[in-house]
DNA sequence: ATAATACCTATAGAAGCTGGAGGAAAAGAT
DNA sequence: ATCTTTTCCTCCAGCTTCTATAGGTATTAT
Protein backbone atom coordinates (compact mmCIF):
# COMPACT_ATOMS: atom_id res chain seq x y z
CA UNK A 1 0.00 0.00 0.00
CA UNK A 2 1.35 3.46 -1.17
CA UNK A 3 0.84 6.92 0.46
CA UNK A 4 -0.27 9.44 -2.33
CA UNK A 5 2.83 11.27 -1.80
CA UNK A 6 4.74 7.36 -2.04
CA UNK A 7 2.44 7.12 -5.40
CA UNK A 8 3.71 10.65 -6.28
CA UNK A 9 7.02 10.38 -6.05
CA UNK A 10 7.16 6.74 -7.94
CA UNK A 11 5.48 7.83 -11.35
CA UNK A 12 6.30 12.04 -11.14
CA UNK A 13 2.97 12.94 -11.27
CA UNK A 14 2.56 15.85 -8.35
CA UNK A 15 -0.03 14.64 -5.50
CA UNK A 16 -2.86 17.82 -6.43
CA UNK A 17 -2.72 16.21 -9.65
CA UNK A 18 -3.70 12.61 -8.99
CA UNK A 19 -6.72 14.21 -7.18
CA UNK A 20 -7.18 16.18 -9.64
CA UNK A 21 -7.25 12.54 -12.00
CA UNK A 22 -9.91 11.35 -9.25
CA UNK A 23 -11.65 13.57 -9.70
CA UNK A 24 -11.93 13.56 -13.44
CA UNK A 25 -12.49 9.85 -13.35
CA UNK A 26 -9.19 8.74 -14.47
CA UNK A 27 -8.64 6.99 -11.87
CA UNK A 28 -10.42 5.41 -9.40
CA UNK A 29 -11.89 6.75 -6.19
CA UNK A 30 -8.70 5.06 -3.52
CA UNK A 31 -9.22 3.66 -0.69
CA UNK A 32 -8.59 5.42 2.50
CA UNK A 33 -7.18 4.83 5.83
CA UNK A 34 -8.80 5.02 8.84
CA UNK A 35 -7.48 8.76 8.92
CA UNK A 36 -9.06 9.05 5.88
CA UNK A 37 -5.78 9.03 3.66
CA UNK A 38 -5.82 7.38 0.01
CA UNK A 39 -4.08 4.38 -0.14
CA UNK A 40 -2.82 3.00 -3.54
CA UNK A 41 -2.16 -0.76 -4.78
CA UNK A 42 0.28 -1.42 -7.74
CA UNK A 43 -2.31 -1.28 -10.03
CA UNK A 44 -3.18 2.44 -9.33
CA UNK A 45 0.64 2.81 -9.94
CA UNK A 46 0.46 1.15 -13.43
CA UNK A 47 -2.72 2.91 -14.01
CA UNK A 48 -1.11 6.03 -13.02
CA UNK A 49 2.07 5.98 -15.13
CA UNK A 50 -0.07 5.09 -17.95
CA UNK A 51 -1.84 8.12 -17.74
CA UNK A 52 1.75 10.03 -17.30
CA UNK A 53 2.90 8.68 -20.65
CA UNK A 54 0.12 9.65 -22.39
CA UNK A 55 -0.16 12.82 -21.45
CA UNK A 56 3.78 13.17 -21.65
CA UNK A 57 2.73 12.23 -25.32
CA UNK A 58 -0.03 15.17 -25.66
CA UNK A 59 -3.36 13.04 -25.44
CA UNK A 60 -6.09 14.87 -24.07
CA UNK A 61 -7.64 13.49 -20.88
CA UNK A 62 -10.65 12.48 -23.05
CA UNK A 63 -8.37 10.54 -25.34
CA UNK A 64 -7.13 8.99 -22.14
CA UNK A 65 -10.21 8.09 -20.72
CA UNK A 66 -11.41 5.97 -24.08
CA UNK A 67 -7.58 4.29 -23.78
CA UNK A 68 -8.05 3.49 -20.34
CA UNK A 69 -11.73 2.25 -21.53
CA UNK A 70 -10.64 0.17 -24.31
CA UNK A 71 -7.85 -1.40 -22.05
CA UNK A 72 -10.63 -3.11 -19.98
CA UNK A 73 -11.81 -5.08 -23.01
CA UNK A 74 -9.11 -7.08 -23.98
CA UNK A 75 -11.07 -9.50 -26.83
CA UNK A 76 -12.12 -6.67 -28.74
CA UNK A 77 -10.03 -5.43 -31.82
CA UNK A 78 -7.56 -2.62 -31.44
CA UNK A 79 -8.21 -0.19 -34.41
CA UNK A 80 -9.98 2.11 -31.59
CA UNK A 81 -7.05 2.52 -29.79
CA UNK A 82 -4.77 2.59 -32.35
CA UNK A 83 -7.15 5.48 -34.46
CA UNK A 84 -6.71 7.54 -31.07
CA UNK A 85 -2.87 7.40 -31.42
CA UNK A 86 -2.89 8.17 -35.08
CA UNK A 87 -5.04 10.77 -34.25
CA UNK A 88 -2.71 12.72 -31.42
CA UNK A 89 0.05 11.82 -34.05
CA UNK A 90 -1.96 14.20 -36.39
CA UNK A 91 -2.23 16.89 -33.76
CA UNK A 92 1.39 16.81 -32.62
CA UNK A 93 2.43 16.99 -36.68
CA UNK A 94 -0.15 19.73 -37.49
CA UNK A 95 1.25 21.65 -34.27
CA UNK A 96 5.08 21.31 -35.87
CA UNK A 97 3.85 21.96 -39.14
CA UNK A 98 2.52 25.48 -37.36
CA UNK A 99 5.40 26.59 -35.38
CA UNK A 100 7.74 26.02 -38.48
CA UNK A 101 6.59 29.22 -40.25
CA UNK A 102 6.95 31.03 -36.85
CA UNK A 103 10.02 29.67 -36.18
CA UNK A 104 11.22 30.99 -39.62
CA UNK A 105 9.53 34.01 -39.46
CA UNK A 106 11.10 35.26 -36.05
CA UNK A 107 14.47 34.40 -37.22
CA UNK A 108 14.03 36.54 -40.09
CA UNK A 109 12.85 39.61 -38.26
CA UNK A 110 15.23 39.23 -35.27
CA UNK A 111 18.32 38.51 -37.83
CA UNK A 112 17.80 41.88 -38.81
CA UNK A 113 17.20 44.61 -35.91
CA UNK A 114 20.50 46.04 -36.03
CA UNK A 115 20.37 47.34 -32.57
CA UNK A 116 19.28 50.84 -33.63
CA UNK A 117 16.80 53.03 -32.61
CA UNK A 118 13.00 52.01 -31.44
CA UNK A 119 11.99 53.97 -34.55
CA UNK A 120 13.55 52.29 -36.78
CA UNK A 121 13.37 48.77 -35.09
CA UNK A 122 12.36 45.76 -37.59
CA UNK A 123 11.23 43.39 -34.95
CA UNK A 124 8.20 46.68 -34.40
CA UNK A 125 7.63 47.48 -38.05
CA UNK A 126 7.50 43.59 -39.01
CA UNK A 127 4.46 43.08 -36.35
CA UNK A 128 2.93 46.54 -37.50
CA UNK A 129 3.03 45.95 -41.02
CA UNK A 130 2.27 42.15 -42.38
CA UNK A 131 3.29 42.89 -45.59
CA UNK A 132 6.72 42.01 -44.38
CA UNK A 133 6.22 38.57 -43.64
CA UNK A 134 7.24 35.98 -46.30
CA UNK A 135 5.06 33.24 -45.52
CA UNK A 136 1.52 32.73 -43.98
CA UNK A 137 0.52 32.52 -40.72
CA UNK B 1 -14.95 55.94 -36.93
CA UNK B 2 -15.63 52.17 -36.71
CA UNK B 3 -17.49 50.41 -34.97
CA UNK B 4 -16.56 47.41 -32.82
CA UNK B 5 -18.08 44.88 -35.63
CA UNK B 6 -15.98 46.72 -38.14
CA UNK B 7 -12.96 46.84 -36.38
CA UNK B 8 -13.12 43.36 -35.82
CA UNK B 9 -14.03 42.34 -40.10
CA UNK B 10 -10.80 44.60 -40.51
CA UNK B 11 -8.10 42.66 -38.38
CA UNK B 12 -9.77 39.46 -37.86
CA UNK B 13 -9.90 39.56 -33.88
CA UNK B 14 -13.23 38.40 -32.42
CA UNK B 15 -15.28 41.15 -31.17
CA UNK B 16 -15.34 39.55 -27.57
CA UNK B 17 -11.28 39.54 -27.55
CA UNK B 18 -11.11 43.28 -28.81
CA UNK B 19 -13.31 43.66 -25.63
CA UNK B 20 -10.66 41.05 -23.38
CA UNK B 21 -7.74 43.31 -24.60
CA UNK B 22 -9.37 46.85 -23.68
CA UNK B 23 -9.75 44.81 -20.19
CA UNK B 24 -6.52 43.35 -20.36
CA UNK B 25 -5.07 47.63 -20.95
CA UNK B 26 -3.38 46.11 -24.31
CA UNK B 27 -6.10 48.40 -26.19
CA UNK B 28 -6.87 51.94 -24.37
CA UNK B 29 -10.88 52.10 -23.34
CA UNK B 30 -12.44 53.03 -26.72
CA UNK B 31 -14.12 56.04 -27.21
CA UNK B 32 -18.00 55.87 -26.61
CA UNK B 33 -21.43 56.89 -28.97
CA UNK B 34 -24.10 58.66 -27.55
CA UNK B 35 -25.56 55.31 -27.04
CA UNK B 36 -22.27 53.65 -24.90
CA UNK B 37 -21.00 51.59 -27.66
CA UNK B 38 -17.38 51.51 -28.94
CA UNK B 39 -16.19 53.58 -31.74
CA UNK B 40 -12.23 53.29 -32.85
CA UNK B 41 -10.39 55.33 -35.31
CA UNK B 42 -7.47 54.00 -37.82
CA UNK B 43 -4.92 53.92 -35.10
CA UNK B 44 -6.73 51.89 -33.08
CA UNK B 45 -7.35 49.26 -36.16
CA UNK B 46 -3.02 49.40 -36.74
CA UNK B 47 -2.81 48.78 -33.11
CA UNK B 48 -4.88 46.19 -32.77
CA UNK B 49 -3.27 44.41 -36.16
CA UNK B 50 -0.36 45.01 -34.81
CA UNK B 51 -1.54 43.04 -31.43
CA UNK B 52 -2.81 40.16 -33.74
CA UNK B 53 0.23 40.13 -35.39
CA UNK B 54 1.97 39.10 -32.24
CA UNK B 55 -0.50 36.95 -31.35
CA UNK B 56 -0.18 34.95 -34.50
CA UNK B 57 3.40 34.61 -33.75
CA UNK B 58 2.77 33.10 -30.02
CA UNK B 59 4.03 36.28 -28.14
CA UNK B 60 2.29 36.26 -25.06
CA UNK B 61 0.26 39.33 -23.95
CA UNK B 62 2.73 40.42 -21.13
CA UNK B 63 5.54 40.56 -24.27
CA UNK B 64 2.97 42.45 -26.52
CA UNK B 65 2.64 44.57 -24.06
CA UNK B 66 6.05 45.40 -23.31
CA UNK B 67 6.61 45.88 -27.09
CA UNK B 68 3.38 48.64 -27.32
CA UNK B 69 5.22 50.23 -24.33
CA UNK B 70 8.67 50.49 -26.49
CA UNK B 71 6.76 51.32 -29.49
CA UNK B 72 6.04 54.32 -27.53
CA UNK B 73 9.61 55.52 -27.32
CA UNK B 74 11.05 56.09 -30.62
CA UNK B 75 14.11 57.36 -29.43
CA UNK B 76 15.15 54.75 -26.97
CA UNK B 77 17.62 51.86 -27.88
CA UNK B 78 15.79 49.02 -29.57
CA UNK B 79 17.48 45.79 -27.90
CA UNK B 80 14.68 45.47 -25.82
CA UNK B 81 12.62 45.12 -28.07
CA UNK B 82 14.72 42.56 -30.15
CA UNK B 83 15.51 40.79 -26.85
CA UNK B 84 11.63 40.05 -26.51
CA UNK B 85 11.60 38.85 -30.08
CA UNK B 86 15.02 36.91 -29.59
CA UNK B 87 13.58 34.82 -26.18
CA UNK B 88 10.40 34.16 -28.19
CA UNK B 89 12.46 32.60 -30.84
CA UNK B 90 13.57 30.32 -28.53
CA UNK B 91 10.47 29.57 -26.78
CA UNK B 92 8.89 28.90 -30.55
CA UNK B 93 12.38 26.53 -30.89
CA UNK B 94 11.92 24.61 -27.69
CA UNK B 95 8.22 23.86 -28.54
CA UNK B 96 9.08 22.21 -31.61
CA UNK B 97 12.17 20.72 -30.08
CA UNK B 98 9.85 18.87 -27.13
CA UNK B 99 7.27 17.70 -29.91
CA UNK B 100 9.68 15.91 -32.08
CA UNK B 101 10.20 13.33 -29.88
CA UNK B 102 6.91 12.96 -29.49
CA UNK B 103 6.07 12.85 -33.39
CA UNK B 104 8.97 9.91 -33.95
CA UNK B 105 7.58 8.28 -30.16
CA UNK B 106 3.89 7.95 -32.06
CA UNK B 107 4.83 7.58 -35.56
CA UNK B 108 6.74 4.05 -34.00
CA UNK B 109 3.73 3.21 -31.31
CA UNK B 110 0.96 3.46 -34.16
CA UNK B 111 3.08 2.25 -36.98
CA UNK B 112 3.44 -1.53 -34.90
CA UNK B 113 -0.53 -1.72 -34.50
CA UNK B 114 -1.37 -4.56 -36.57
CA UNK B 115 -5.01 -4.49 -35.54
CA UNK B 116 -5.04 -7.33 -33.34
CA UNK B 117 -6.82 -7.90 -30.05
CA UNK B 118 -6.93 -5.34 -27.02
CA UNK B 119 -4.86 -7.41 -25.03
CA UNK B 120 -1.66 -7.64 -27.75
CA UNK B 121 -2.24 -3.93 -29.10
CA UNK B 122 1.04 -2.47 -29.16
CA UNK B 123 -0.54 1.45 -28.28
CA UNK B 124 -1.76 0.30 -25.21
CA UNK B 125 1.63 -1.74 -23.99
CA UNK B 126 3.45 0.95 -25.08
CA UNK B 127 1.88 3.60 -22.98
CA UNK B 128 1.71 1.09 -20.40
CA UNK B 129 5.39 0.29 -20.26
CA UNK B 130 8.01 3.66 -20.25
CA UNK B 131 10.76 1.20 -21.33
CA UNK B 132 9.48 0.56 -24.49
CA UNK B 133 10.16 3.99 -25.68
CA UNK B 134 12.88 4.77 -27.44
CA UNK B 135 14.29 8.25 -26.82
CA UNK B 136 13.32 10.49 -23.21
CA UNK B 137 10.24 12.50 -23.26
C1' DA C 1 -42.96 52.76 -36.73
C1' DT C 2 -41.11 48.55 -36.90
C1' DA C 3 -37.98 44.91 -37.68
C1' DA C 4 -33.43 43.31 -38.04
C1' DT C 5 -29.00 43.74 -36.81
C1' DA C 6 -25.36 45.08 -33.90
C1' DC C 7 -24.07 46.45 -29.65
C1' DC C 8 -23.75 46.60 -24.19
C1' DT C 9 -22.41 44.36 -19.38
C1' DA C 10 -21.58 40.66 -16.47
C1' DT C 11 -20.57 36.11 -15.78
C1' DA C 12 -19.24 31.39 -16.62
C1' DG C 13 -16.64 27.88 -18.93
C1' DA C 14 -12.89 25.61 -21.28
C1' DA C 15 -7.97 22.49 -20.27
C1' DG C 16 -5.10 20.84 -17.15
C1' DC C 17 -3.42 21.61 -13.61
C1' DT C 18 -1.18 24.35 -9.32
C1' DG C 19 -1.10 26.60 -4.98
C1' DG C 20 -2.85 28.22 -0.56
C1' DA C 21 -5.60 28.19 3.88
C1' DG C 22 -6.85 25.85 7.79
C1' DG C 23 -6.90 21.72 10.03
C1' DA C 24 -6.22 16.43 10.98
C1' DA C 25 -3.33 12.18 10.81
C1' DA C 26 0.89 9.62 10.71
C1' DA C 27 5.62 8.87 11.85
C1' DG C 28 9.83 9.56 14.24
C1' DA C 29 12.38 11.24 18.41
C1' DT C 30 12.68 11.63 23.26
C1' DA D 1 3.23 8.93 26.38
C1' DT D 2 4.33 13.22 24.45
C1' DC D 3 6.25 16.32 21.25
C1' DT D 4 7.53 17.75 16.67
C1' DT D 5 7.70 17.30 11.93
C1' DT D 6 5.96 15.70 7.93
C1' DT D 7 2.30 14.35 5.27
C1' DC D 8 -2.22 14.28 4.36
C1' DC D 9 -7.26 16.10 4.02
C1' DT D 10 -10.97 19.35 1.71
C1' DC D 11 -12.33 23.35 -0.47
C1' DC D 12 -11.53 27.01 -3.28
C1' DA D 13 -9.09 30.43 -6.13
C1' DG D 14 -5.99 31.31 -9.96
C1' DC D 15 -3.41 30.64 -14.24
C1' DT D 16 -3.91 31.82 -19.79
C1' DT D 17 -6.40 33.44 -23.63
C1' DC D 18 -10.05 33.66 -25.03
C1' DT D 19 -15.23 32.21 -26.20
C1' DA D 20 -20.03 31.89 -25.31
C1' DT D 21 -24.33 32.89 -23.18
C1' DA D 22 -28.14 35.66 -21.12
C1' DG D 23 -30.75 39.58 -20.78
C1' DG D 24 -31.11 44.03 -22.32
C1' DT D 25 -30.17 48.55 -25.34
C1' DA D 26 -28.73 51.19 -29.82
C1' DT D 27 -28.54 51.81 -34.45
C1' DT D 28 -29.85 51.14 -39.11
C1' DA D 29 -32.82 50.01 -42.89
C1' DT D 30 -37.30 49.76 -44.67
Amino acid sequence: MLTIGELSRATGVKIPTIRYYEQMGLMAAAERSGGNQRRYESQDRERLSFIKHARDLGFTIEAIRELLELSGHPNRPCVDADQIAVRQLEIVRDKIAKLRPLEKELERITAHCHGDQIKDCYVLQSLANHDMCESEH
